[in-house]
DNA sequence: GTCTATAGGCTGATAGAC
DNA sequence: GTCTATCAGCCTATAGAC
């Protein structure tokens, strides 16, 4: 009895996804450009040719995987919004979650592929055309809003709230790399990064 | 009148020198695996024949930056302990030294070499070695006598050193990539991240 | 849908002329 | 010391069998 559409259509999903999640892998290690589709086949278990059954090219799957790490990056801050609370007990929820997800799962790879795509110069056009879009709303840009209200609020030190959020996802961003550098290393607890705000 | 052997060697010197520079440039920006030879060679202006002439291979250079990057950043941890003052003092000036450094010329672009090299399975296996070698001294583990010392007399916060020193260095590197990303991003002041051992 | 075989292009590295 | 021409190997992407 053959496949029904339905049941094509979800094999297809499932393959893509597995296909994506496997480069997610090699490609936070490795880098786009020294990824080889060769060791996406190999990871996701299946062969080369598939994967361009699947996917137009390399790039394809890198860019793909880029915008949804922008999205997960600014669907984070969106949700402390949404958390109960002073601005800066929302932003220490934040930092929580976020501490908490580097510490295990692909969370991490996320962000690391976030940060090779925005500072190499060694990516398809259409990432950094991602990134200089007007349309890109950066997760420093996403941050200043909460804490001008913080600071509306005496609960944030009266500083430049563009310097503040740069420094704290320059944190963020600074852990995932000592993650990467030393898997073992010790996390520090959200109060620790919360100090720069006071 | 041909030229002295002294000076062939000084020639020699300059050319290597030159190739480094330009190969720094291109490898932080682009990564080990995405810079061609030719990149490097057209940076420094020259043929990609001499840059076979002078060195073995991309490895070769790419490691011997990496090296020059681990020393220096090593160095600057050194230079803050000759330094006047209490410990916090001495981090402090440290933490100023670095944010001006990143602030323009090639400082920073040993920093994201560092990252690249550190947090890249794609790169030479001397490299690989280096870092895992128990003879590395990494930045973390040279800033952690310092923060004990200030410890014991009451200036830093009772916290595990470790964690403290990581979180640290995970500012700094974190500041680099942000520097990259951005390039006008405001810096902080020192005062911003020493807030952390409070 | 999935695989294997292969074309085509690019790049690291070398050889040899000047 | 410096360059240009060239080789050899690898990797992306495609074609075609099952």
């Amino acid at each position: 009895m053959p496949r029904t559409e339905i049941q094509n259509l979800e094999l297809r999903d499932q393959r893509r996804e597995q296909i994506l999640i496997a480069a997610l892998k090699v490609f936070s290690r490795r880098g786009m450009a020294a990824t080889k589709i060769s060791e996406i086949a190999k990871e996701a278990g299946l062969s080369h040719g598939l994967v361009y059954h699947y996917f137009k090219s390399k790039e394809e799957i890198f860019t793909l995987l880029v915008q949804r790490a922008a999205e997960s990056a600014v669907q984070i801050i969106e949700k402390a919004r949404l958390q109960e609370g002073t601005p800066l007990k929302k932003i220490k929820w934040m930092t929580e979650q976020i501490l908490q997800g580097l510490s295990a799962g692909e969370q991490i790879l996320l962000f690391l592929i976030m940060i090779q795509a925005s500072t190499s110069d060694a990516v398809p056009e259409e990432v950094q055309h991602l990134f200089s879009s007007p349309e890109y709303k950066s997760p420093v840009n996403c941050l200043v809003p909460l804490i001008i209200e913080g600071q509306q609020c005496n609960e944030i030190i009266k500083e430049d709230p563009i310097k503040l959020a740069v420094s704290y996802y320059a944190f963020i961003q600074g852990f995932s790399i000592s993650k990467l550098q030393w898997n073992q290393c010790p996390i520090p607890e959200a109060d620790l990064i919360i100090k720069i705000f006071k």
